[in-house]
DNA sequence: TTTGTTTATTGTAATATTACAATATAATAA
DNA sequence: TTATTATATTGTAATATTACAATAAACAAA
């Protein structure tokens, strides 16, 4: 095989699992770590930072952006990329869950 | 390729990243799940609750191992799988991070 | 001992991911 | 118009992941 049986799963598994996936990966966390970085929103050389090609980080951005970890809007001739606050409160909420769960138990 | 280069990250984005790689299959967000609504830690019966093949389910518990997610232990012929609540904290904090640098920018 | 129960390992086919060269697209500048 | 600049897309090779049948290992019970 090789393919996941996500349909056998629940629609917010899928979606948590995506999420994480989206975030499985360095030059993705080097990315997000960067856009933090930056003071403004206002990017466009994040191919300068990272250590691989253009394309690459193409493509990584948007995987990204499927995910809706960040937001890609058009200024000119460049791209303007940040974070996308409500996807981070997600996953926050998601450990919030967890970490409630965890109160009541042995471990 | 296909490899990831992560020599040209830094240990902690490499870190995270894999954290949350063994996070981004829906069958092991579920065996979170399913840890956090048992009672206890006694467990055994995770092949019985998801809809995959044991050795399937025997290989997404030994990479949420491995990324120090669970914790298992021997008990008698069963093993006891767990949380463990370190790796959580890890994952907290870094949306923590996050949260906190989120704060001072304009999106 | 033999039998049953539980979990791990091995091998392998199907599929997905990663990286990048080459090329395309889109907008601005000259 | 013709550059120039920034980003996206396409194609493809190398590698990783997923799933499971078959088998092994470890232990308890009969």
């Amino acid at each position: 095989m090789g393919a996941s049986k996500s349909e056998s799963f629940s629609v917010e598994q899928n979606e948590m699992a995506t999420l994480f996936k989206a975030l499985s990966h360095p030059a993705r966390i080097a990315i997000v770590n960067y856009l933090l970085t930056v003071d403004s929103c206002i990017c466009g050389d994040i191919v300068n930072e990272l250590p691989l090609a253009q394309p690459t980080i193409s493509q990584h951005l948007k995987e990204l952006k499927n995910a809706n970890i960040i937001k890609g809007t058009i200024e000119g001739t460049a791209i303007c990329y940040c974070i996308n606050p409500d996807t981070i409160d997600k996953i926050e909420n998601h450990f919030g869950m967890i970490r409630h769960k965890l109160k009541n138990k042995c471990c």
